[in-house]
DNA sequence: TCAATACTTAGCCAATTGGAAAACTATCTT
DNA sequence: AAGATAGTTTTCCAATTGGCTAAGTATTGA
């Protein structure tokens, strides 16, 4: 919740971790689970984990000796937001290419 | 343009990077208006801009000794791009917990 | 109760990263 | 031609990062 763009585009940064995002976002799901996807040792993978944790990406609890780990939706949304807050601009500079692109085409022909 | 997101997400996650993004979607602009906002010496600030550039956020060339900074807008799209394949299930859970939210309002009162 | 299961904690290490200072090159401006 | 401007290159440093092994704790199943 209170966590900054920093630590989340860092966090998304590693392909392990992106990984591990992109399996929750499907469903909740056992470390266990999610560790057998990385060919990595146990506790370097746990780290990335408390990573996720700790930029707030994602949530976990125990039940017995397992941890359920879930994501957390509003950490993606703010970087979505942050990207909306710029969109109109850049997509402007796409238009322009792809109008320059298209003259270019047309010039050709 | 071959980018991946792990050099995309690792250069957004630094602050004075992702400031020179938010200078450069509204303008091109030369190294030293870039650097002038950020209290860096410029070797310093000179690498940020070579991480950008290699990432392909960023393209730069010279014009006499000015180096003229202009954004690449097709890079940001990759990022959207990738939000865009998962938001479909993130929102969805969004959507559950502000139901939730709802449910237990509705209970309150 | 005892072994297996599922993490956890603690230390160690090499590579990367963000920062600095010093000295250098290339272009203007006068 | 000389000085000022705008970058550039080189070298150094401390902190962080992603990986490992070894040893520990807590639950569960037989």
């Amino acid at each position: 919740m209170t966590n900054n763009l920093n630590t989340l585009f860092s966090a998304l940064a590693d392909p392990t971790r992106r990984a591990v995002v992109e399996h929750l976002v499907q469903n909740p799901a056992p470390v266990g689970e999610l560790h057998a996807a990385h060919d990595m040792a146990l506790p370097t993978f746990l780290k990335h984990i408390k990573v996720l944790e700790e930029t707030g990406l994602v949530r976990s609890h125990k039940l017995g000796r397992v941890r359920m780990v879930h994501i957390e939706p509003a950490s993606l949304q703010q970087i979505d937001d942050w990207l909306t807050r710029h969109r109109a601009l850049w997509e402007t500079r796409l238009d322009r290419l792809s109008r320059l692109a298209n003259d270019m085409d047309r010039t050709k022909s």
